[in-house]
DNA sequence: CATGAAACTTAGCTGGC
DNA sequence: GCCAGCTAAGTTTCATG
């Protein structure tokens, strides 16, 4: 079962030049991303449009300075179940990702179950959000709290953007 | 000296329900925006730049599916050093971002130093990922790869958005 | 499929309230 | 912060190779 082709159609040169492009600056205009692909506008605004109905664009979203937000402290939180029912970590999965603070989570394979990427104002909020909405879940056995020093982004998997 | 202040002048209400907005669908035209929180659509369009301009708006991007993109697996790999030089420390945490396949790096406290989050198009390529371009690193000791069932984003720091 | 040229929509700017 | 009016710029539609 030779799966390597994605569910969505083919997706061609130029439809991972506009990703790539769009993935690094979701508000350049139409009108600029048609000249920089040196395709016409029109042409350029109909493949986009289908890239985002193919779903392959999932949205655009804006990136914010949440350091200058006032929550200048990151870490990255290993979260270890005690049990394992399927329902239950179904259910802290979701109650994970609503815990104000957190920005992703991720369900893991291996001895913790969730790694979890948080901001917080100071190391006071950091310890309440662990304790006070983490720790407290039933179901949580331990967690690991490690303080971010820095994060960047990786190039991904498009050409280059 | 009390810093919970952010750096960046003042941030209202009226500006992180924008930004709130923003980092939901940053596609909105700035009319919808204007009419949504109930603004006239200059007085909108002038918060937005200066959020832009006082760089609490970093940019917008668009988001991609990787998994219809033939990468549906996703992994986080702990990356342990044995060497801590400040020099060898910055250098690779540059090299490891430039790592196709790699989302995003974190450089954190604790035994490891850096947290990974990667995608490949199958296994296979996923070793190859983690023993071609990380472990072959000298200063690199050890690393552990944790397959990622499934990722959600968090409510992050920002009010209903 | 890609294209160029229409009608339509939006954004950017100005002065004035 | 809001309104109004204006101009430039961008987007969408469609008929056509």
């Amino acid at each position: 079962m030779a799966r390597s082709q994605p569910d969505v159609g083919e997706v061609d040169d130029v439809d991972l030049a506009i990703l790539a492009v769009l993935t690094a600056r979701a508000d350049i205009t139409n009108k600029a991303l048609a000249e920089r692909l040196h395709l016409a506008e029109s042409t350029c605004a109909h493949r986009v449009r289908v890239l985002r109905r193919r779903g392959l664009i999932i949205d655009t979203r804006a990136r914010v300075d949440i350091a200058a937000l006032g929550f200048p402290l990151r870490a990255v939180v290993n979260v270890r179940l005690g049990s394992h029912t399927k329902a239950g970590v179904t259910q802290l999965f979701q109650a994970l990702t609503q815990i104000p603070g957190v920005i992703e989570v991720f369900h893991v394979a291996g001895e913790d179950d969730f790694v979890l990427h948080v901001a917080a104002a100071d190391a006071h909020a950091l310890r309440d959000l662990v304790l006070e909405h983490i720790t407290v879940h039933p179901s949580v056995r331990s967690t690991e709290t490690h303080l971010v020093f820095d994060r960047r982004d990786g190039v991904g998997v498009l050409p280059a953007g």
